[in-house]
DNA sequence: GACGTGAGTGTTACCGGTCACACATCGGAT
DNA sequence: ATCCGATGTGTGACCGGTAACACTCACGTC
């Protein structure tokens, strides 16, 4: 009854609350908690039976005061959480949790530059540690460039010209396999429906399509331009149907390859006999899809990771290095490729 | 140079450099900083003035030590991204950027309660003024029942008989209504493909669908039950399309949904001439399926912001009412559900 | 026996804000 | 003329840790 500062029980203890119960000095408390050696086993003992007895937790905020470090990231993230930034912000998470990070998400409404700039402010006030920018549109990755700040930084899924360290999937080379994936099978040409005009994944698999096509003399058709989504996979694919000599197609994500299924198969053009389709991504449903859809699997969840690898490595030796990391990709082959009609 | 503290340039400002250059106290920069109305108009300007001079931007970890509040939010999350969760996560996500908060997401590889612990403790050591969790499962809502802490906390997706606040979907009665549907259509009955046990949401669309078959006296099957994935919605699928008697099937979610359309269509049982589908989610595929997915739409965006603000509630009031929040659902009519064959 | 050395511990200042309170000034009510 | 309250500003303590440094003591060395 008498003691005060036993008698409330609610109140959390602090360290100088296990410093009083344990006999020691405050700091002395502070070493048991850092592991530092020079305490002695008789002492750390009692520390630690008075941390359990009072059932104490350091104040990560007065920690983060001292030590300027907050052991939160701040990851800038699309607002429509897309399959791939979805899976890739799963992979961040592993590693931050092994890592002992917490990660702190800040939604974008749209890409451009001041959106972006204004959610990394507000990171910044929040104090962390280091940046990530989940980076589907050029713009994105950009914005990371001038920062008053130097605090580390990382984009993934960004392109690797720029002057910010980037993880990001193979898309080229992933896009270019699957080109010659569908010439292997005999087709003549293959068709391309695009990803939107600022996308960095798009103009890659565009350009790993053009390549692949480059390489064997193969005309090279216009590419068809859509948004990502299932609809203008559907509505440029109507187009597509409408055209006899198509017998292959590359599109840019599964979404638009699903809308194209769709309209090849209103048109009456049946696939994989009439017309062959490869997408890119491996949504967990393209394997059910009607019929199973071939497509390029981008290791999103790798790309995670390697980024906030990147990021570490990058808090711990102070440098902004440059450095890229690049995930490959693979080719699964289901039911929507095959030889071309004769 | 002289003075010292200008010369260094990079290092960043603090409160009482503000004071220096505006002749005031570092009390009154705080005051002009928290808009205390005491101060007067010309001391005011003389502050902001400094602060813009200075690029000052106050520190929130100094600030969060002495108020104790963090202006973090927690987000415990599965590990694995279903479209649902991202979804909700964006909800909650607008609200928390419009309220100035920051979101913290922890992933937990399982929904058991042990791993929610320990997800929530390591948001508590990183001293988040609320919680949340995303709570497909019932063990995962459970986990905020005993904390410690008087933090305030919420869930979505969970069980509304909990003491938890909760914002949640009407899934039972999206569930009967989808069933009711189909009955009015003539079906004799539905059957069901049910979610995993464990989760809230699998019992919940469960106990719709078994409402509006037994209101209308029709024979309530034996439920498959399935695991959310497109291939047990496949596996289970196939037992059905054996079943000559089966002519519609309510299937818990799309993707199942999914994967029994493919099942069906092997069986050469046509949709929906012979077997009527109805899923659940509303996944931004249903659309360019084939034949295009009738769905219950849940608002999951919705939720998100509709259980972020019953933590605001909860937070600003102090108490720990014990609210719920009721979102409704919507039956979308695309292809896949017909009148019964005759 | 004096002395350097390292382990183990305590003391004090400090991180960058906010809070409680003291103080000065001024107009208006008594 | 006096006292009051409101307004505007400054002072010092404090939040809960960590860093830098000082101190004590046992031990081995010359």
């Amino acid at each position: 009854m008498g003691d005060d500062t036993a008698a409330v029980g609610a109140a959390r203890p602090v360290m100088a609350d296990v410093a009083r119960a344990a006999g020691v000095s405050k700091q002395t408390v502070s070493r048991v908690l850092n592991d530092n050696p020079n305490v002695s086993r008789t002492t750390r003992a009692k520390v630690e039976a008075a941390m359990k007895e009072l059932g104490y937790r350091p104040n990560s905020t007065a920690r983060a005061l001292t030590t300027g470090k907050t052991g939160v990231l701040g990851v800038v993230v699309f607002d429509t959480f897309h399959y791939g930034p979805a899976k890739v912000l799963e992979g961040i998470g592993q590693v931050a949790r092994d890592a002992d990070y917490a990660i702190s998400v800040m939604p974008v409404r749209s890409a451009d530059r001041r959106s972006v700039r204004q959610a990394v402010d507000r990171l910044l006030l929040h104090a962390v540690d280091g940046l990530i920018t989940i980076a589907p549109e050029e713009a994105m990755a950009r914005a990371l460039l001038d920062l008053p700040h130097r605090i580390p930084r990382v984009a993934v899924d960004a392109s690797f010209d720029s002057e910010v360290p980037v993880a990001a999937a193979d898309e080229r080379g992933g896009a270019s396999h699957a080109t010659e994936h569908l010439l292997q099978l005999g087709h003549r040409t293959v068709w391309h429906i695009a990803g939107p005009d600022g996308s960095f994944a798009a103009r890659e698999r565009c350009a790993g399509w053009r390549e692949a096509l480059e390489r064997v003399g193969a005309d090279v058709p216009q590419p068809l331009v859509g948004d990502w989504e299932a609809e203008s996979g559907y509505l440029l694919g109507r187009e597509l149907a409408a055209r006899a000599d198509v017998t292959a197609v590359f599109a840019a994500n599964d979404f638009m390859a699903l809308g194209l299924l769709r309209a090849l198969r209103e048109a009456g053009r049946r696939v994989p006999e009439d017309v062959s389709v490869i997408g890119v991504d491996d949504i967990p449903e393209a394997a059910y899809l009607i019929p199973p859809l071939s497509t390029v699997r981008p290791d999103f969840v790798e790309a995670g990771r390697r980024c906030l690898e990147l990021l570490l490595e990058q808090m711990a030796s102070g440098r902004n290095q440059s450095l890229h990391s690049v995930i490959p990709t693979q080719l699964i082959i289901r039911r929507t490729s095959a030889a071309a009609p004769h």
